[in-house]
Formats: structure tokens, sequence, C-alpha cells
DNA sequence: ATTTATTTTTAGATTTGTCTAATAATCGTT
DNA sequence: AACGATTATTAGACAAATCTAAAAATAAAT
């Protein structure tokens, strides 16, 4: 029989699996503390419960690792939530800076048929709207190899992928200068004093990036 | 700004309201129990709360009447949960009968522009797939004058609009004889003893309908 | 290698929603 | 109108998830 997950055990998993894959090191409590927007004490408690249930590996004062079991877990809700994101966009014209927060609720349905016909409706698409790949049901997904665009040379071109930083604002802003998942993108010349990049933008139009910008966004080469 | 309510708030609500429109008087502690499948002390605690932030009318012994605010707030839940059955039945192509405890659990997403979105998608639905109108915006839904294929008079035609029963058993029951949402229905005849009816179905094929089957399905007349 | 600072855990409370068992109010019958 | 039956409410407990404040373990710094 299916086990079935707390709200709260969901978000905790999702956070930890998110953090081990940023860093390769153990999370800590406090990490997981101000991700969650919570305090220590708490965290301290729900990991109890967490490696009680085997979804992660977890010694007193020696950080947490998540288990196969709850990677599998964390990679079905993360499924869930670009799907939805997937779904937002490309059916119902939502702004891709505007999904996040409804893909949040979105996430904790459970059925597995609905996110199999969900697949389906939207025909198998392996990278949400922030260019994020969607695992497969069986918590397997593609990734290029990336790197961020303030990496890469001068005279080098590739495919703006994905970007790190997903807050509304940054996204507005790579809207306005018209950059988009999937454009082409070639380094023009890279600045030495202050590390922003010229770049030219899908053979039609230059512009200058900042350091900031260039470092969240993400590129596959060819 | 926005009153938010919990999931259990808002399946009060729902129960309430439902219970409130299927008899005229005031719903009692035990048949909201037996709804929600919870124990009678369970409901006299939730009342408290919902009657001290005015969602319902409630005096000790006496039943609960819901509120204009109360049932502000059903409705929406309510209009969620049937534009949500839509889309699951129209765009994931899932069976009528498989619907509703998916949309149970979509029915409590807060976005108010998923919800306008949704509605737009599906092409402004006026009711679901088991015929129940979709309140608008501001709580308002169409309802033509129904009655129970039951109460008919032999010779009367009309159109089956809608289920009372959405038990699944029911509905593949409905299916396997062809019956639908929006069929042309005509009384042929009315059996005495047994109270089934025989009725001829899209001017096609004549077939009886027991009783119990009868009085679970819902006309409009022309 | 101590001491200080930081991080993490525990102890004890609180809130929400639930339960069982006991009590109270209302209803139905004679 | 009074009795017994039904229905509803309270009292007291419990589990989940959180908090603050205090204690314990680890890390950093002199």
């Amino acid at each position: 029989m299916k086990e079935i997950f707390t709200l709260s055990e969901e978000n905790y998993l999702k956070a930890i699996y998110h953090l081990s894959t940023e860093e390769m090191e153990s999370v800590s409590t406090n990490a997981l503390a101000e991700r969650l927007e919570t305090t220590a004490a708490s965290v301290s408690d729900m990991l109890k419960k967490l490696a009680k249930k085997e979804l992660i590996e977890y010694k007193k004062y020696q950080g947490v690792n998540i288990s196969e079991k709850g990677k599998r877990v964390a990679l079905q809700i993360i499924r869930k939530h670009r799907l939805w994101e997937v779904f937002l966009v490309e059916k119902l014209s939502f702004n891709w800076d505007e999904v996040h927060e409804i893909a949040e609720q979105l996430e904790h349905i459970d059925s597995p048929t609905l996110v199999k016909r969900l697949d389906e409706f939207l025909g198998y698409p392996k990278f949400d709207p922030h260019g994020d790949p969607i695992p497969d049901e069986s918590g397997e997904f593609q990734s290029m190899p990336q790197m961020a665009l303030s990496e890469m040379e001068a005279n080098q071109s590739g495919l703006l992928v994905g970007v790190k930083d997903t807050n509304s604002l940054f996204l507005r802003h790579l809207d306005k200068i018209g950059a988009y998942i999937g454009a082409k993108v070639k380094v023009l010349e890279k600045v030495e004093f202050d590390g922003s990049v010229e770049i030219l933008l899908e053979d039609k139009k230059t512009l200058f990036i900042s350091k900031e910008v260039a470092t969240n966004l993400l590129i596959t080469k060819r």
C-alpha cells in the first residue's frame, strides 16, 4: 500500500533534496530553517520524524542526507510541480514568473493517474518554463551539461536553457531585454573591469548583460 | 485583505451548504457528522469556530444555518470543484465517475487568477459533467426547473440534465445502458407495481429503468 | 588547549482538529 | 406532563506542527 506524507513532510523533503543538490555536503539544520522560513527547533523535530520513516539519514548534530527512498518521493513532487508549471504557462497563458506559488500548491495533489494524464496532455515535456528538467515516473531526468553565462569565453555560443534565480523581478527583466529559454546566445566580448558580458541574442540584437544577470543565466553549448 | 480558511473549515462549509439545500430546514449536528465521516463531538467543536467567524448562524441544540458570507465562500469552493471536474473530463479524458475525489483536492487550491484562467480555458462552462450548475464569480448560477425521472408522467419527455447520486457504480451503470447528460428522454409507461419506468432514449432505444435508478435521474422538461 | 561563539537539540507551551466518555437538552410517546 | 430515547454538547486527551527559551554539542579563535 502507498505511503502517504503530510504537506509539511513533503515540503521538508523537497527542501532537503534541493539543498543537497546545490551543495554536495549534508544539509544543515539552519539552512533548512532559513529555506522553510521556520525555526531550527522545528526543523530538529521534523528531522527525527523523517528519519524514523527512513526518508533521510540523520545523526544528531551531523546534518541530513536524503535517502534513496526520500529522493524518490522528492522527485515525484518536483515532477508534479514542474508539470503543473508547464500547464499554467502553456495552457492557461500565465507568465513564467507567476506560476511558482500556484505550483507549490498543486504539487501536493495526490493522484498518480492525474499526473500521468497531465503529462500526456502536455505532450510529455522534458523541461519546465524555467528550463529545469522534469523527472519521469521513475525519477530519471535529462540534464544537459550547463554553465553560467558568466563562465563562458568570448566567441563561444550556446542555448539559454535555464535561470538560477527564479525571482520575479529578475524574470521580468529577462522578458524586457528579450531573453527567453531556448534563445541562442553568443558571447561577443567579456568586459574585464565590471564582469559584464556583451552578447548577441538570436543572431539579431547585441546587448550588454551585467555580471549579476550573467551569473544567473544557464547555458548549454551547442 | 482576503480571509483564509483551513481545509477543514472549507469542507464543513461545503457540507453545510449542500445539506441545507437538500432539505430546507437547518442542518443537524448528526447529519453533518455522518456526511463528513466524523463524530458529533467534532462537529460541535467546529460549529463554534465557524459561528465565531460568522460563516454560519448557530444556536446550541438548534442546528445550523449557513450565513450569506458562508454561502459566498461555499459557492466559490463548489465553483472550483465543478470547473476542475470539467477540466478532468474534457481535457484529460477522465471518466465522469473518476473525477470527484481528485476535484475534492483541487477545489482547495487558492488562486483567484487560476480559477479565472481555467474558466476561460474551458470556454466558460455552465454545467459540470454530472449536470450540476457551475456558480460564476459572484456565486450566481443557472438552474433549470428539474424533477426526478420517477416523478414524470407517461408520455412526457425531457432532457437528462443531472444525477442525484454520484456513486461510481451508479454512473457506470448509466454508461452501460447508454444514458448520458444531455440525452433526450421520453417516458413511455410507468409500471404500477414496482415503480419502474419504460423510457425511449434519444428516439432510438426503449428500455426499462428501475425505480431506484429513476429517482436518481434529473430531468428538465423540453 | 581553553575559552568563546555558533549551531543544534531538548524541554515545555500552544494551536488545530480530532477522539471517547460523560453530561445535558430536546423530542416522542404514552 | 413525565418518561425514555434520541440528539447535541462539554470535558479531558491526543497527535501534528509549530514556537520560545534553555541546555548541550561542535566549531572557531585566541
